[in-house]
DNA sequence: TGGATAGTGATACTAACTATCAGTACGTGA
DNA sequence: TCACGTACTGATAGTTAGTATCACTATCCA
């Protein structure tokens, strides 16, 4: 929330209902999904106050396998990765510096700048069977 | 071609001109920029294709920064990532020993199983001026 | 060549957004 | 504490990327 007064933002009763909602959903989650929690909060405001809550970096666009996008609130405040569970689709957040070093050695070996990267992790997580169930 | 007919799948009139499109077309492309092109072929054909192709292994699915996918055609068989031009939307491949590396010691830190990862660099290619043209 | 069936195009539908716009509410300045 | 500009909102319609359905057609094998 403060992160939105520091940017001249208005503090407003749907971004209040959106932000705590994601407070308490440590898990990755779909706009839809949270539409459908707040019925009051017109979709397009949860469009764009994830939006919002995306360029703050206080929320983190993770794409599924499949391309599909789930939201996840960020709970380190560094550059960091996910990692997403393939099976309950729960998002894990890690740091790793051996991968960043990896990067700069291969930003050498291709052609042009490398301005930002993605990478995700597609797991199955401690709490999901690692057969998929069957 | 020859993998449609190994995997037992129908050569047809459509899929011969995607593909001769694809080959000429050393770029990444848009699903939509493919059916514009072949006004012959049916929007559905043209996503059913790309879809075969990508399950088939010659076409990888690539999101940009914002997450639209563009399709290209895979130059090398082996498991690679991509790199993405942010200006031109060129699509390059390269393939990293020490990314690979990176991720089997970071599998062992995280919790459950890798499965599957992505991995999108996004550049200024060498043929697009680093300022984005400013 | 004939026939089973894989593949096709048209169309309608879905998911995930974005744009528009009139109306509301927030916060500042007086 | 009121007025007023503008940020924000909800409803609605539109867009982009893709999937589902279904009657029709083209492939390929016998």
């Amino acid at each position: 929330m403060a992160v939105l007064e520091n940017r001249g933002y208005r503090v407003t009763a749907p971004r209040k209902a959106i932000a705590k909602l994601l407070e308490q959903k440590h898990e990755g989650f779909t706009a839809e999904a949270l539409s459908e929690a707040l019925p009051s909060v017109g979709r397009a405001t949860v469009f764009r106050t994830i939006k919002l809550f995306v360029e703050a970096g206080v929320v983190c666009r993770v794409p599924k396998m499949d391309g599909a996008p789930v939201y996840s609130l960020a709970h380190v405040d560094q550059r960091h990765h996910h990692s997403v569970c393939v099976q309950c689709g729960a998002v894990g957040e890690f740091e790793a510096a051996t991968i960043d070093r990896a990067l700069r050695a291969i930003g050498a070996e291709i052609p042009g700048q490398i301005v930002d990267h993605h990478i995700e992790l597609y797991v199955t997580c401690d709490y999901c069977p690692a057969d998929g169930g069957k």
